[in-house]
DNA sequence: TATACTTCTTAACATTTATCAAAGGGAAAT
DNA sequence: ATTTCCCTTTGATAAATGTTAAGAAGTATA
């Protein structure tokens, strides 16, 4: 049932003992989700955090009435709202379903009772938190210092996966730019 | 001594035991910068987290000649190449004193040490990275969604100490734009 | 199949921002 | 007091990106 997120852990923290593994896993819920289904809506407090067991989700938000993607995730990884989840305050963004996706979900008081009586997820909530300050920074680093051409080649050559999935549109949002000008970066790409 | 370091981790940790912190305490070490010196170098593995406990820092980086401000920090904030210090790979930025400074130092050894021994301090890793998260977090969306005048106005409401002690180009490039044009956005803000 | 719908492309034009050059102002040094 | 240096402002022009509108190509739906 829980093969895919087990091996996570696992790769995650070696050590980590059957018993505690059984304490996390009997409080894992699984949800099914359809293609368009929202997992968390703009203003909704994130209850959960999410493991992709199959799928594709993305963040996105409404600004003047603009649709703009702020994120995307496959299988095998890890995704909340994960500021909302953190301070209990309205997500600024919703998360939806790309594709149909099946979800492992830990509830943020059952992730509490983990930390507070086994330690060694102190340690697994640490990494995770790390690896997303990791993935963020460079996504800031982007966007402060990369032209959007270079941005869409960085994508290009790091998350091609996406590009195949996702619609241009989207892709245009996420890179900052209008889906005519990433028509236009592309068409000046097209000699390379 | 280490009084305001003291308080940071007491307030982040009220259970925290004396015979924690003094683990803790031995283990930092004092270092004194003066305006101009660099605490960590673009290309060099970050090996410690420092304690700001006087003094001014900003993130800078040198792209295609130019240098670009990533990143400004005063008194009683934890700061560190934390990307390098995670992955132990070279940092892609600078750490200099804007002003004269003092620092408390715990080196990558040490921390990890203190992961090990007294796992209060996963905790404490946890809280720190989930607080940078959130606040680079922050910063893309600003990045993202906010024209370059409305990231001025933010400073001003949210950063204004930060407007006090810095020069206004290291400012624009922080906010994303030239000096000239940041000093554009200033004149057209001259009516309100 | 026919129709509607969505996405992508293209073009003309508008706006924003960068670049280059020069001048002004203030602080530190002589 | 004068000079020098660094920072900021200003102006003219150029480049990058957005906006609007239209059409083309592909896909789902009746």
């Amino acid at each position: 049932m829980f093969q895919n997120i087990r091996a996570y852990y696992f790769r995650l923290m070696p050590h980590l003992t059957e018993a505690e593994w059984q304490a996390l896993e009997e409080r894992l819920t699984i949800k099914i989700y359809i293609k368009g289904d929202h997992i968390v809506k703009q203003g909704e407090v994130c209850n959960q955090v999410y493991f992709i067991n199959s799928g594709f989700l993305r963040f996105y938000k409404i600004i003047d009435g603009k649709e703009i993607s702020t994120g995307f995730m496959g299988a095998n990884q890890y995704v909340s709202s994960y500021d909302s989840f953190l301070t209990r305050k309205p997500a600024f963004e919703n998360l939806q379903a790309l594709e149909d996706a099946e979800l492992h979900c830990l509830s943020y008081d059952d992730m509490q009772f983990l930390y507070k009586q086994y330690p060694v997820y102190q340690m697994f909530g640490r990494v995770i938190a790390e690896q997303l300050f990791i993935w963020v920074n460079e996504r800031t680093n982007a966007l402060l210092l990369l032209s959007p051409e270079q941005r869409y080649e960085n994508m290009i050559n790091n998350q091609s996966e996406v590009l195949q999935r996702v619609p241009q549109y989207m892709l245009a949002s996420y890179i900052g730019v209008t889906p005519e000008h990433l028509s236009r970066i592309r068409k000046k790409m097209m000699g390379r």
